[in-house]
DNA sequence: GTCTATATCGAGATAGAC
DNA sequence: GTCTATCTCGATATAGAC
């Protein structure tokens, strides 16, 4: 109840985006909405057309959240060895898992031009934000010329959200830290200056 | 219709498979199931006792089915790098994504020990698996000392499983390509031949 | 074993009163 | 803006005939 709005459609959008997260879009009916958010069936009805389009404030929300949370730490101090591991390591939620990515596995959401975009943008943007601060920290000789920024990027935000999988199917979020743990070890180990 | 079973409780087994792989535990429909696998009502509920029933069925064979693949390419002949190359590299329909690792995002499958089970083990074993090769390969002197195989190995998996979530994004399967070359990269410059 | 009939409930929404 | 009534389907079965 009362899921963190202050009026109704802000009610309702804040409880479409925790149920979104826990239950996925197939399995978040409009009256479970309405009683998570404590509005009538009218009221919803009101304030929005349906369900995908309370689907799609939601998700939209909830993705401008995601890149702006990312955003302070892409841009924070520190060299790109600190920053990566500045967002990799970030305070999360890790058994909930990621509330965009879980939205791949959402047929009806991937069916939906429209619903689908905002999913397609953030994970495009993440992977360019990583793929700069990577080609940044090639140039400043943090890592070796072998290291691709584009690759080493998509292989960095994969392991975010693979690590949400493993660690939700272990319910523990052991796994989680292990893989980022790994990466973070794996990324070190391309610094120029190391003497095998 | 018709979905590579040869009597009705293995086509239906085999329908639940596909349907549970690409619209998910809540998404799958008992009546969806009978269309697919070409039986009735009646059939159906003659052989299994209801969705959990049939969808445990369909996930046991599944998880089966994985851990068979993946033994072929971890038994398989060649170095601890180029065991996991071929497990990583192998053909797959990047696209669908994991038909175990999509699960986690099924509320209804999580809450229900029984159904849950595989998926965790199958995960799990997964990880131990490539922990054991990735030992194997530090003790051969593929890889460096600070090499820790249990962390690596769930970054493995990790990338893995994250490259579907990115791929079916971006439906494309450039970015699952993408992060495997990365963790591939990254892995041989843990080598300690490499002249840095 | 398979079929059809029937039952209950929730999903998702519209209509019109207040 | 919100409430209640009502509507149509589909989800998920059970029962009993064939």
């Amino acid at each position: 109840m009362y899921a963190g709005g202050v009026n109704t459609p802000d009610r309702l959008i804040e409880s479409t985006r925790e149920l979104l997260w826990e239950r996925g879009y197939v399995g978040t009916s409009p009256k479970a909405i309405q009683q998570h958010a404590g509005a009538g069936q009218g009221s919803m009805y009101h304030h929005f057309r349906g369900k995908p389009d309370l689907a799609l404030a939601a998700i939209n929300r909830t993705a401008e959240e995601m890149r702006a949370k990312a955003e302070t730490e892409f841009t924070g101090p520190g060299s790109a060895i600190e920053r990566i591991t500045a967002y990799l390591r970030r305070e999360r939620d890790v058994l909930k898992g990621c509330p965009i990515g879980r939205l791949t596995q959402d047929p009806d959401v991937m069916a939906d031009r429209v619903l689908r975009q905002p999913v397609e943008q953030t994970l495009a943007w993440l992977r360019a934000q990583l793929a700069a601060i990577l080609t940044d920290g090639r140039k400043r000789g943090e890592f070796d010329a072998t290291l691709d920024p584009t690759a080493t990027a998509a292989t960095i935000v994969a392991v975010l959200q693979g690590g949400y999988v493993l660690a939700r199917a272990a319910r523990s979020t052991d796994p989680f830290e292990q893989a980022v743990n790994g990466i973070l070890t794996l990324l070190a180990g391309h610094s120029p200056k190391r003497t095998p």
